[in-house]
RNA sequence: GGCGGUGUAGCUCAGCUGGUUAGAGCGGCGGAAUCAUAAUCCGUAGGUCCGGGGUUCGAGUCCCUGCGCCGCUACCA
């Protein structure tokens, strides 16, 4: 039987900036899907990668004094050591320095070259020598560069452009056919809005720039380095009619942040188009983060590195922050004092206690040993099973939708009506009576067994929590977590727990400057 | 400038096609309980739903307008 594939991507991160949290932001989302995707039993392609070209590359290398693919090296270490210390299980890794990227985008844009979608043409447009950038007409400020408000200059630039116009209608048609391609709705109806409006072809070779795939039929130039990096998408795939193109193209989604969207949703779906492959599902834009309420940026210097986060709140915690605290889609904010207070009261109060107080409690009254029961279950316990069935909807669907936040409030409303189910049944007071032991039995084994749903449900989000939690009820980790994980009943009568110490220790709030 | 969004409790936000006393989380306050990381559970917050005008039997929810904030307008998660 062929398993239902699932294939999803981040962007390819440009390597002249160092990781920072909105990579990490960006691979954990699309890293949690993939978890889900794969507990649900589907074959999942989970791709993320570097974007290696560009001018800024160049320059940025030549100030070093290196050669460009030196630098590239460094960087790609960089990321690739962060994904490994987030515990990203990414299936594939493409850079686009790599043999196998350079020929299939070469092959591609001959192809296209060849059906006429892209031609020589003449680029006019102004530019800024200083800052040794082109802007349109109207991007200028009064007449000047819009960066440093110097004066630009009128140039021409013999280019091969992109026959994005013609692709219009056939966008406007897919856009209106398939209205969740873009998320959220409010950017799809930005980029819809745009391209009903007008768009122009697109230069896509640069003669200025020599770190780069060149141009198979004219060496003097090398692809703009958007083509060059969108169609990692397929040739991390095999573009050539390999069975593994065919397999998982086309994408379930791409993940991406929402300055990067006129590229995803527009110029590669028509690129897709004009080479007679299939469009992507979907594209999902999520926001941006502010630090203390300030933009992240270079300029201000107050990029932090998620290691150093990690470093100090631990990996679990951190995913567990950002994918828990803003919708997906919407921009949000990261304070230490929003952190701390998640940790400790989601997690430590919430989560961590109640996995505690369980655990103890079987210690205490059935020598370790998750009991057996004999009889119907009570109300209470009912209550319990009916609405692990429906948080399974619920997560199911809040995550077919990448609403992280919504899956996560969906499970921490199950760990509260568990907590409260361990007020209304007592143990403590059961305990003290003989004739309650049967009453007692039920009530344990209901809490072990809503702990371990709990933990299958928080697996894709922190990993390494769920295995702990699984080790302390008992479980054996050798299995792969399942669909059948979700669902009431896995835990077995006689399983013998193992009490560590708490699983989410508290933090100081950090001192208010 | 053009196009679009948004303004709801101290804070962060839900409120779909207009319909009974406007909701959640966090914080604050009061109580219960003792299995537990002083964790948990219960109760409580009386907020001109930005201002003004209008449509309607009825508007936070629709229309107009004023003010504030934000996004897109081809670099950057």
């Amino acid at each position: 039987m062929d398993r239902k594939t699932f294939y999803l991507t981040t962007p390819i991160y440009y390597v002249n900036d160092v990781p920072h949290i909105g990579h990490s932001y960006t691979t954990i989302a699309a890293d949690t899907l993939a978890r889900y995707k794969r507990m649900r039993g589907c074959d999942v392609f989970f791709l993320t990668g570097t974007d290696e070209h560009g001018q800024k590359i160049e320059k940025a290398a030549k100030i070093n004094n290196e050669n460009p693919i030196e630098l590239a090296d460094r960087m790609v270490e960089r990321f690739q050591n962060l994904w490994k210390v987030l515990d990203i299980s990414n299936d594939g890794f493409i850079r686009t320095t790599e043999n196998r990227h350079v020929k299939q985008v070469q092959s591609a844009f001959a192809k296209m070259y060849e059906s006429g979608d892209i031609y020589l043409g003449e680029y006019e447009g102004w530019y800024c020598v200083p800052c040794e950038s082109f802007w349109t007409s109207m991007q200028l400020s009064s007449n000047n560069c819009p960066e440093c408000e110097r004066s630009v200059e009128k140039i021409r630039e013999k280019n091969y452009f992109f026959r994005l116009s013609k692709y219009q209608d056939l966008l406007i048609e897919y856009f209106e056919k398939h209205p969740d391609f873009i998320k959220p709705e409010s950017r799809r109806n930005e980029l819809h809005r745009r391209i009903v409006g007008g768009i122009d072809d697109i230069s896509v070779s640069r003669a200025a720039v020599e770190w780069g795939v060149h141009v198979p039929m004219d060496d003097e130039h090398t692809i703009y380095v958007w083509v060059d990096a969108l169609f990692n998408y397929i040739t991390a795939l095999e573009l050539n009619d390999s069975a593994k193109l065919k397999k998982y193209w086309p994408a379930n989604v791409h993940i991406i942040g929402k300055e990067i969207l006129w590229f995803h949703g527009v110029i590669w779906p028509a690129m897709l188009m004009s080479l007679g492959e299939e469009v992507p599902y979907q594209v999902f834009a999520h926001g941006w983060w502010t630090l203390e309420g300030k933009k992240i940026s270079k300029s201000l210097g107050n990029a932090i590195d998620p290691i150093e986060i990690t470093e100090t709140y631990g990996v679990d915690t951190y995913r567990y922050f950002l994918l828990r605290e803003v919708p997906f889609g919407l921009d949000g904010n990261f304070s230490y004092e929003a952190m701390v207070n998640r940790i400790n009261c989601d997690l430590g109060n919430d989560l961590g206690n109640l996995l505690h107080r369980v655990l103890t409690m079987i210690e205490k009254y059935c020598e370790g040993l998750v009991p057996e029961h004999e009889g119907l279950l009570s109300a209470e316990g009912k209550e319990l099973v009916e609405r692990s069935e429906k948080l399974n909807e619920e997560v199911d669907s809040a995550m077919s939708n990448l609403q992280f936040s919504k899956a996560l409030e969906s499970i921490w409303d199950y760990i509260g009506l568990v907590n409260k189910y361990v007020e209304i049944s007592k143990p403590w007071v059961l305990a003290k009576e003989l004739s309650e032991k049967n009453k007692l039995n039920e009530v344990l084994y209901n809490l072990a067994e809503s702990i371990r749903i709990i933990s299958s449900f928080i697996l894709p989000f922190m990993p390494n929590v769920a295995e702990e939690m699984r080790k302390q009820l008992g479980l054996s980790l050798e299995e792969e977590p399942v669909e059948n994980d979700f669902t009431w009943g896995g835990m077995s009568p006689g399983t013998k727990v193992c009490k560590g110490s708490p699983i989410f220790p508290k933090f100081e709030h950090p001192a208010i400057n």
